[in-house]
DNA sequence: TATAATGGCTAATGTGATTAGCCAAAACAG
DNA sequence: CTGTTTTGGCTAATCACATTAGCCATTATA
């Protein structure tokens, strides 16, 4: 009689309709039957409702990009270290539109929240520009841009919304290049 | 006793609504309330309901995007003129927070007519790289590396998702030279 | 001045979130 | 082992909002 539901399993069933039918269709109701229950039993484990599970969800999304990241960054430094960083990103918004929407969606309400989640994230880049020999408020200015060209192309490209024929690989492989240029021109200091 | 609404009356409370309330807050029921009507009677004006006000919203965003756009470019070339633009944009997300939502969170269903309405906006972008003597391709990667970057940077800085007491300003500046210098190498030619 | 179209309204329906309160199974104390 | 508590499911009821149906006064027009 116990369906034997928890957090995790309950949050990641959400990540995945999100991911496969949308965001619009992460309701309890469309959740509760995939989880083969009725939606009232999902207050059990969330007593906040879809309100709290939409915060738990934009939670799960930026720890499992952070986890991705981290993962994409071992062995490497520098611009290689870097490189493989926004890879990393970029390929894990395509692959999780849904929940990238909720991550992003989220913030409209809870921005101290959010602010927390994405810290982890930001931190991995932090750290690989730790070896670049800025200063703090340069390195700021690297992972604001990084993360603003990041966030912004990438969702533009999951939801189609660069309508050219153009490959976008090598409109991601020149910004790239292009925001490596300038974090070494920050590092020789001159202004060109 | 008519009130004498029409489309444009309406989608401007809606956009109000979005940019005072949040977006949460546009529905019918609250449109109808802030403009003295009945629910019921919106539908006289926009029989796809919910749905279509809110593609009516997002449209008139893009719409309203181009023409701040457009006119800050008025008398400007170059990078002067690029710059003109970019801080017009995020100007314009910062003034309109509600509205950029609805811009963007209505992609998420209608991909093809948010194609079509970014095509105004995108335009003004490639009529002043016309001047940049670059190729179709890279004039493409431009206008995507710019469109990605405005858009993540503002959508965070909009929500306070940065947190960090650097001035934000400092770093807008920093990431539209370090884009500019992109630019320019691809006229160059020079690799680096 | 008939008559048609417009744009508002009230009443009714439908969907999904949420709450209240029941109850069996599981966990645990003695 | 047995009595008790907690857990996690359920049904029934409520609420909020979107939406639809159908009424009706005003406006526009033939």
């Amino acid at each position: 009689m116990k369906a034997g539901l928890d957090k995790k399993t309950i949050i990641e069933a959400a990540a995945n309709i999100a991911d496969k039918e949308g965001i619009a269709n992460v309701t309890l109701k469309v959740l509760a039957n995939e989880l083969e229950v009725k939606s009232p039993s999902l207050y059990k484990h969330f007593s906040g409702g879809l309100d709290e599970l939409n915060k738990e969800l934009m939670l799960y999304g930026w720890r499992s990009l952070e986890s991705e990241i981290t993962r994409a960054a071992i062995g490497r430094a520098k611009d290689d270290a870097i490189i493989a960083i926004c890879n990393a990103y970029r390929n894990f918004v395509n692959k999780h539109k849904g929940l990238f929407e909720a991550m992003q969606w989220y913030n409209m309400y809870q921005s101290e929240e959010h602010l927390q989640a994405t810290q982890g994230t930001i931190g991995v880049l932090f750290q690989v520009l730790e070896s670049y020999g800025l200063t703090e408020e340069q390195k700021v200015h690297c992972v604001r841009m990084l993360r603003g060209f990041l966030q912004g192309f990438s969702a533009i490209e999951s939801h189609g919304g660069f309508g050219n024929p153009t490959p976008l690989n090598d409109t991601f492989g020149f910004a790239l290049k292009t925001i490596l240029n300038g974090i070494r021109d920050l590092q020789g200091g001159t202004t060109r």
